[in-house]
DNA sequence: CTGAAAGCGCTTACAG
DNA sequence: CTGAAAGCGCTTACAG
């Protein structure tokens, strides 16, 4: 391989002049320039990656460390993944793809062998196990998604609980009293998927305060069983007039299930969905909706996380917490309950 | 950090036999070997990735070039990544993750700074611009999806022929003689997605063989334009009886089609789709189909790429052709076409 | 069975 | 404005 030696050679200078011509850390006569980047033209000169990490303890590198768990959404994952390894591209770092069940172990490995100078945790719990290995790091961590202790890393996701009962006060302003939020399964929610509670209580919290009756259940992952727990629900609770749906599984399930049902929206139901414009573009989900903002959150990590690689040493800047505002995407999926519709009143419950 | 050298100091040796205790590479006394061990445990040392790489060349990482086009279908992606990611783990390899537009150019860089030691391209067009980067660079790579020149590297792809005849031939013996494949978008084909017209020309083929009529068209990727589209070409062509869905986004779409126009499966409509049977789960479509095996193809391609690695220096071996037969995983959607699946005659063509 | 030394390819004080 | 040298943390011939 051609290394830093052969383009001084070439260029009849020593290699630290080579270098230092290069990276512009300090004045180099324009002739000189000149011949070492002809040179590094002509030998078709790239710096080995690794020797410059060596020698500069920086590897220019982001570790990636995504979770895809038994009963979550797996295409959502994609969209942040995307957002942190674009982004990291535009700063000028390349990203480390960490997929392994153990991510504690993983994430070990990883900063040990110093071969990230940095790191972005996707899909992070409540306690979640990661977290004790990153503080210990030498590297700093940024997150997606908000853990119970947020101490020692910076912190970004949806603000899930504003959301909640934004979805909340959607619906009851328009009238309705009785409504229905469907989750995510029960298991997310026992692994420590705090963002899923987070949503939750707050949009009960919210309807106790409306005076309103929200149900709220835990939905399933996966069809046939999301069909069959939609209609069940609905069974449960046919006065319900407004859906809210923190599923994306119940969401691509939701049209077919509501159509067989003879149920229009939002004439015979209000539905506000949860997820990534994106994903409701690929499947065309009918439903207004709060977005998720996937590739923001991820690109939003990724910049904060560069910024801190960079003032590591110096003065302590303080730790990061963000909380993005829901973005509520019109789609025209709710109206008024059912005969309000028609009188143009909001005033009274459902008849 | 801690180093090797403290290591050593710790177990009273020197640095090269600290090494080799760690490595198994000489021999060397229980007892020593014992004292390294011990040393590393106390400080917890792990190996600089780095320097590692640079002292032996190899970096134990794998590049892996992703492509998301616009037109195409993104979740199905997700699945070849974590092929790619988790097979290459198994076997002690990290995966870089490239998601760069100009893949070309960011596969240059890669290679060109040696931070990886093989390759995976995904998403392979018949003339794919990267791959004249791959041949040039050093390290080897293998491909998931059949490039028109296959010279110089390692290729894994469905045998989209194979899957195309397999479609027809399977509508064909049940009575079918006049089916409709939906393709993905032109764009898709234009660019060079060489799998497209390799299943399209295959069904074309093997029904004109058969005698049978098949109406072969581009579909569209996302929704309103997809079901829009599918709508078109049912109305379009009213005496097929029979569907072939070589699109993702179609199939997600279809059962609601369907239903609206009245029309049960497999009763009024036999459907075969081809698509992951993860996707298939997720969104529990209802089509028997053709399994892509994102999965496999991903942990093939590695497994190879691994090989190759390894043996790269050594006697040249022959690089390897590889399409998966196709996988026809049955959920029960197709029958006899209508008329003769009361009368049990596969004889006459449709009534 | 073990050690001293060279070398991987960079960067960056230290000198001039 | 430029060069010779040290050093990053490993591995691996070379000696003994």
């Amino acid at each position: 391989m051609v290394t830093i030696g052969d383009v001084a050679r070439a260029a009849g200078v020593s290699r630290s002049t080579a270098s230092y011509a290069l990276s512009g850390r300090r004045a180099i006569s324009l002739e000189v320039r000149q011949r070492v980047q002809e040179a590094v033209r002509a030998l078709g000169y790239t710096p080995n990656a690794g020797a410059r990490a060596l020698a500069t303890s920086q590897t220019m590198v982001i570790g990636l460390l995504a979770q895809l768990l038994e009963g979550e959404f797996a295409p959502a994952m994609l969209q942040y993944m995307l957002g942190v390894s674009d982004a990291g591209r535009e700063l000028g770092y390349d990203t480390l793809l960490i997929t392994e069940a153990d991510g504690a172990h993983a994430l070990r490995r990883i900063t040990d062998s110093r071969m990230v100078d940095g790191l972005v945790l996707l899909n992070v719990a409540h306690q979640d196990v990661r977290l004790p290995v990153l503080r210990a790091a030498p590297q700093p961590g940024a997150l997606v998604g908000l853990p119970g202790d947020c101490s020692g890393v910076d912190v970004f996701d949806l603000d899930f609980e504003e959301a909640g009962r934004a979805m909340v006060d959607h619906l009851h302003r328009l009238g309705h009293r009785e409504i229905i939020l469907i989750s995510q399964p029960e298991l997310v929610v026992q692994r420590g998927g705090a963002w899923v509670w987070r949503l939750r209580n707050a949009a009960l919290e919210q309807a106790q305060r409306h005076g309103m009756v929200l149900h709220a259940v835990f939905g399933e992952s996966r069809q046939p069983a999301v069909g069959r727990s939609l209609n069940a629900v609905l069974d449960t609770y046919p006065g319900a007039t407004g859906l809210l749906i923190d599923n994306e599984a119940a969401a691509a399930a939701l049209p077919m299930v509501l159509h067989l049902r003879g149920l229009q929206v939002p004439r015979d139901m209000s539905v506000i969905g949860r997820y990534s414009d994106e994903f409701a573009q690929i499947f065309s989900l009918p439903y207004s909706s709060i977005d998720s903002a996937p590739d923001r959150l991820g690109r939003l990590a990724v910049r904060q996380l560069v910024r801190r690689i960079a003032t590591e040493s110096e003065s302590e800047e303080p730790y990061v917490l963000r909380l993005i505002a829901p973005d509520f995407v019109d789609r025209e999926s709710t109206a008024p309950p059912r005969g309000q519709h028609r009188s143009g009143q909001y005033t009274g419950r459902h008849e």
